[in-house]
DNA sequence: AAAAAAAGAATGAACGTTCATTTTTTAGTA
DNA sequence: TACTAAAAAATGAACGTTCATTCTTTTTTT
């Protein structure tokens, strides 16, 4: 097998175990042996693809992120109505977080506690820039709730993530009918109607 | 001073320090070193009051809870009308989420990490059901949308949490307008009107 | 044969917890 | 009330372990 290739496949053996045990058991009990054992690799070797800890969770995170808005955003298309953009990049969202569990699980985590940096932490958000010019053109054609986006967010995205936990948790179940009822929930409470 | 007293205070404080440092630090980085330093104790005198560190962690996270759910529920009154009662529910519950932002911080960390173990966290569970009970009363009277209490919470409550976490990290500020604003998101989401 | 990558063993520091001792509080006696 | 002895509470130092990281050597690739 080629070199890099062989170099790219350890690295992310590094990232994808990293991911599991902090989702499996937190971050303040996952250590560099514990990751470089599920890994597969010495516990030194880590430092040749990272510069610390830190820098191995920050950089984590960031693929995490940019996997998670990449998708989000795949097929969406600026000159899309306001609501049928809306709908499409919820949906994908939604999708992600469901699907890709155990992505969206360790960027709760990581969104929860102080365990990412604050530069690394200013990184991530950056890539929904889409969603916020869309609700921002929302506004202006008077589609949806002239509020700030952040309750805009908060009330459309955030609780998709407590559906996720929830789910994982196996207390909850979202099925096709429920996600379309979460969307329902999630347009009435930002669409601009009487 | 007397005796007991004497010993509660030690206790509180200590049960202080973990949520200032968990707050701030995260868990990885809170040691019972640095708790016994914050509330200036001998690291041996922790386990005259708590088993061990998990011990400590679970109580301190019961005892933010239920002082959570107290105040959330202190004036409601059963016989109230289903959108009365959410109203003053969902308000208290902004309240303490906005006013004892510590508690409520260390609460989100909770939720979103594995370092409270289940039994603690199905307990802290229970003390939401009058939230619930009301929920169905709503379901049954046709005014809240016959949908899962999982997505009630994920789009009436939790927005809460983010909104919270937000306004710590300085991002954004909650006015009283703004907190209208979300309570009108939240009600529109549940609330069944064509 | 030289260079790069990876390894295991070793490092000091910090961890959670316990131990032996000292300090404080309590309760009984004068 | 003042004194004292037993009990309880609190301590700092020390325990064995594990941590993140580095060092030296071996293995693999060029």
């Amino acid at each position: 097998m080629a070199k890099l290739q062989k170099s790219i496949d350890k690295r992310n053996a590094l990232v994808k175990a990293t991911i599991q045990l902090v989702n499996n058991n937190g971050f303040h009990a996952t250590s560099m042996s514990k990751i470089a054992k599920m890994a597969k690799v010495s516990p030194a070797t880590i430092y040749l693809y990272f510069e610390n800890k830190q820098d191995l969770v920050n950089q984590t995170y960031l693929e995490v992120k940019s996997g998670y808005t990449d998708y989000a955003f795949a097929n969406y298309n600026p000159e899309m109505t306001v609501e049928a953009g809306f709908r499409l990049i919820w949906h994908r969202i939604a999708d992600f977080k469901l699907k890709e569990c155990e992505s969206a699980l360790f960027l709760a985590q990581c969104d929860n506690t102080p365990m990412i940096d604050e530069p690394s932490r200013q990184e991530g958000i950056k890539h929904l820039q889409p969603l916020l010019d869309l609700w921002e053109r929302g506004k202006k054609e008077g589609i949806i709730k002239p509020i700030s986006n952040y309750l805009l967010y908060a009330y459309t995205i955030n609780p998709l993530s407590f559906l996720m936990s929830a789910q994982i948790r196996g207390t909850f179940v979202l099925d096709k009918n429920q996600i379309e009822e979460a969307y329902q929930a999630a347009w009435s409470s930002i669409k601009l109607c009487n």
